[in-house]
DNA sequence: TACAACTCCGCTG
DNA sequence: CAGCGGAGTTGTA
């Protein structure tokens, strides 16, 4: 891993450079980018022992090895994104809900939640990954459908392999 | 107002 | 039954 500066840093995974943002000791970003991870200035060894975990946990995750995280996360966005976030939150490793199944939780349209999920900025622990149309097909996701599908098919190996 | 990471419904082969 | 097109729907910039 690699750091930006201050309160930002950048992993290399097998899926794609991740970058990584705290606030106030929280996780407040975790996104796809295009940044090079090369002449980046070192953290403090304050905020390095902070990452370090979050990134250990999100290489794990990505590997198969991790199936929760145990650090917590600042959501921003509309209420109505958080409402969604939350209810995406509760979906569990290796389970997908649909875009209407969401809807119906909240009293809102599979259209609006679809919105309200390409507007996740904080992946995999807000596993939008898991949510897919009602008749089965992939819907979207902003890493590419290949990723997602690598996502899923993943997480349904290890629920299988773990009896979950 | 236009558009989106959706669904439903009614057609056509 | 699969595939397609259009309408309905809610939240956002």
């Amino acid at each position: 891993m690699k750091y930006k500066n201050f309160n930002t840093c950048i992993i290399k995974t097998k899926i794609g450079n991740i970058f990584i943002e705290i606030k106030d000791y929280k996780v407040i970003k975790i996104f796809p980018t295009n940044l090079k991870i090369t002449n980046f200035k070192y953290l403090s060894s304050k905020t390095l022992s902070l990452f370090k975990p979050i990134n250990q946990q999100i290489e794990g995750f990505l590997e198969g090895k991790i199936i929760n995280f145990s650090f917590s996360i600042h959501l921003q966005g509309s209420s109505f994104q958080k409402k969604v976030w939350n209810e995406i939150k509760k979906i569990k490793y290796g389970k997908t809900l649909s875009y209407l199944d969401i809807a119906k939780k909240i009293d809102s349209s599979p259209r609006a939640v679809g919105l309200a999920c390409s507007k996740n900025i904080n992946l995999f622990i807000i596993p939008c990954h898991r949510v897919i149309n009602s008749n089965g097909n992939l819907g979207g996701y902003i890493m590419g459908n290949s990723t997602k599908n690598y996502l899923l098919n993943m997480e349904k190996k290890n629920y299988d392999f773990l009896l979950l």
